[in-house]
DNA sequence: TGCGGAAATCAACGCTTGTTGAACTAGGAT
DNA sequence: ATCCTAGTTCAACAAGCGTTGATTTCCGCA
C-alpha cells in the first residue's frame, strides 16, 4: 500500500479544475447562506483547496461573490423571449418560466443567493434593486406601456416583483409547507392569474 | 469647569431605563440588518451602554434577539379581530392593517427583524415558519374551511403570506421605487383582490 | 534542457465577534 | 450605620474571519 499519504503544496498534474469548483461551490454556499454567512473557508473546503487559493483566482470575497452570483441567464434575451407571444398569458408563462428555472438550478440559484445577501446588506440590496430595474422591471414597464395604455407602468412591474420575491422567499427560503409541496401547474394556475392582472388588469379601487 | 469627565463605573442613580434602551436599539438594529450583521456591541453603543450589560441582561444575543422580536400585537386577538367581519373583504382589511402596521413600528419592525434574519439563517427560518404556521396561517385556514367549502385551506394561506412577505421585502427592504412610493390605498386596491382571490376565489386552471 | 510563470499550500497577521469574570457603585432594607 | 443586591463598567479571552507573503511544485515553451 501506499506509504502514508501526505498533502503536497504545488501544482497539480493535469486540468484540475479547481477554479470551477470554488464557483461551484460558492454559488451553492452563497445561495444557501447569503454573503455574509457564507466564509471563503467553508467554500474552499466545499471545493477541496486552499482558502488562499481563492484569493488567487478572485482577489477578494465581494469579487468571489460579484462572479458566482453572474446570473446563468441573460435578460436581455430571456425578456424580449417570454413577451414574445405578446402580453396576453405573459402571467403564466412568466410564473411556469420562473419556476422551472429554480427547478433547474437546484441548489446553486444565484437568485436565492442574491435575495439572500440582498436582505441583510444594504449594498447589496441597492445592487440588486439598480439590476432588477434596468436589466429587466424597466424593460417590462416598456412592454406594458406599449400593450395598454396606462400610467404607471413601473408600478405594475414593480407589483409583479412583489410576488416573484414572495414566491422564492415563502417556498424556497421559508419553505411554508404547502407551498414548498405544491406542483408546478398548481402554482401557475395560483400565481398565473395575479402577475397577469398586475400587468393589465384594472387596479382602481 | 468640571475636571475630566470619568466614566464611572457602578450603579447610576435613579431609574435608568437602560434595559428599555437595549431592547429599542436591539430592535432597530435586528430589523435594519439581520441577527448575523447585527452586532451585541453596537446595539450596546446605541443604548449609550457596555457591551457587558447586554449580556448581564439577557444571556446570549440569542437570547435578546428572541427578547426584541418579541411581537408587538398578539396574533391570537389580531386574526379573529380582522376575520370578524366576515371573510368578504378580508384581502382589502388585511392589506390595509399590514401597511398600517408598517407604518407605525417604523426602523424597530420586528417583522423585518424575523425576515432578515429568516433569510440569512436556518434556525431562524424554522422559528419564522412554526410561528408564522401556528399563530397566524393555520387559523386562516380554518377560518377559510368554515366559510368555503374547499380542499387545500392552508395553501390558500400560503399563497396570503407569499404576497405579503413579497411585500415586505420588496417595498421595505429592496424598495423597488415605484412600489416604495406608493401610496397605502394605491396598494390596497392592488394587492387586496389578489389576497382575496387567494382565501375565496377559484384557484383552477 | 532549461526556465518563467501559473497553480497550489502553509503559516501567520490583524481584526471583529460573542462572551466572561472581576471590580466597583449606589440604593433599599434592616 | 451596615449589609445585601442589582446595575454598570473594564479588561481580557478564545474563536472565527478575510487576507497576505513566502514557498513549493509542475506545465509549457524556447
Amino acid at each position: 500500500m501506499a506509504s502514508t499519504d501526505p498533502i503536497r503544496r504545488g501544482r497539480r498534474p493535469g486540468d484540475s479544475g479547481a477554479r470551477d469548483a470554488i464557483l461551484d461551490a460558492a454559488r451553492t454556499r452563497f445561495a444557501g447562506e447569503g454573503f455574509r454567512s457564507a466564509t471563503v473557508r467553508a467554500i474552499a473546503g466545499d471545493a477541496g483547496v486552499d482558502p488562499a487559493l481563492v484569493m488567487h483566482y478572485f482577489g477578494t470575497k465581494q469579487a468571489l461573490f460579484v462572479a458566482a452570483m453572474e446570473f446563468p441567464l441573460d435578460p436581455a434575451q430571456v425578456v424580449p423571449r417570454l413577451l414574445g407571444p405578446g402580453i396576453d398569458g405573459l402571467g403564466e408563462r412568466l410564473v411556469r418560466f420562473l419556476l422551472t428555472v429554480i427547478d433547474d438550478l437546484g441548489d446553486a440559484n444565484p437568485m436565492l443567493g442574491l435575495v439572500r445577501s440582498a436582505v441583510g446588506h444594504p449594498d447589496a440590496a441597492r445592487m440588486m434593486r439598480e439590476f432588477l430595474g434596468e436589466a429587466i422591471l424597466d424593460r417590462l414597464a416598456q412592454a406594458i406601456h406599449e400593450a395598454i395604455d396606462t400610467d404607471r407602468p413601473r408600478l405594475r412591474a414593480d407589483l409583479c416583483a412583489s410576488q416573484v420575491v414572495g414566491v422564492l422567499v415563502a417556498r424556497q427560503i421559508l419553505a411554508l409547507p404547502e407551498l414548498a409541496a405544491a406542483d408546478r401547474e398548481t402554482l401557475v394556475a395560483a400565481y398565473g392569474p395575479t402577475i397577469q392582472r398586475y400587468l393589465t388588469g384594472s387596479l382602481d379601487p
